[in-house]
DNA sequence: TTCTATGCAAACCATTTGCAGGTCG
DNA sequence: CGACCTGCAAATGGTTTGCATAGAA
């Protein structure tokens, strides 16, 4: 993990930028719960551990900065605040999420299906796409497990 | 037109709820501006052209009703504030969006590619898709175009 | 010193809510 | 009357900004 740091150092400093304490903290976090999708108040809670003093403000702020560099994306699952999410520098392009409507858990799926439609696109709409996002809503298997067992119990 | 409100009433009245002047002139915004995707706001204002007397807060619980009845769609584009979509009702599913992200033109795709990674989706997740939203971001051909213009002037 | 970054509090802005009146059956 | 609906104003909640201070080059 501490290569990913220097990496995402080096990455800083390339475009004028520095790695303070506070930006460390947050992006440790980051990658800490790369799994999670959490919004800036998750953050803010979790690098208080390690750093106190900070403030949401510089949260929000380094959250900013890591958007613009790209490494990490910050999504909108429509339920209030902003999620942010680590990019994979070995994925061109964003992963897709499974969004349960019943208890609001996001998995993720990591492929890619979506290269042959953005050349359809590319074809069809003269549009060039750099990026994309793709959300499926629904029902989880646990959900859908529970929904059943509801059911059966109403009708007994 | 009217007969689509007419079916929107019908819609209303068979949930319980009525087609208020207030719920049909918000109603007829969105069906004048079906190809754009207009904030709580643009339609805000556009109402008050046909019923000054309208509060802010009716229109949003107007816009809220329309979307529990998926007569409309609530969709985030990142920026701010939410928009409304018509919903084409023999699309079962949400059509996708070509956002540009140096003009900010908003483009439709009408077909529905997802059915096949739906599929997928439940076979290999277990998870049940009930809608899904799909945005691509980049350069729409205007601008590419301009963008290309710029380039050689500044060669020249 | 000079420029950037930080913490705090205040400001912002989209959206929601409480409430007192209004409408319709 | 009773249930729903509206307009207004106030409250809310996530995010941003102003500003004085602190730190690094």
């Amino acid at each position: 993990m501490t290569e990913q740091v220097d990496k995402i150092n080096r990455q800083l400093i390339s475009r004028g930028y520095k790695l303070t304490p506070q930006r460390e903290a947050t992006l440790r976090v980051l990658l800490e719960n790369e799994q999670d999708h959490l919004t800036a108040e998750d953050v803010y809670l979790l690098v208080k551990n390690t750093y106190p003093n900070i403030g949401l403000a510089t949260v929000y702020r380094s959250l900013e900065l890591l958007s613009e560099l790209h490494i990490v994306e910050k999504v909108n699952f429509g339920d209030g605040g902003a999620r942010f999410d680590l990019r994979n520098e070995d994925q061109p392009h964003m992963h897709h999420h499974l969004i349960c409507t019943r208890c609001g858990k996001v998995e993720e799926i990591k492929d890619d299906w979506l290269l042959p439609m953005e050349h359809r696109i590319m074809r069809e709409y003269g549009f060039t796409v750099t990026d994309h996002r793709l959300d499926f809503h629904g029902t989880c298997q646990a959900c859908a497990v529970e929904e059943k067992d509801a059911s059966r119990k109403a009708v007994s």
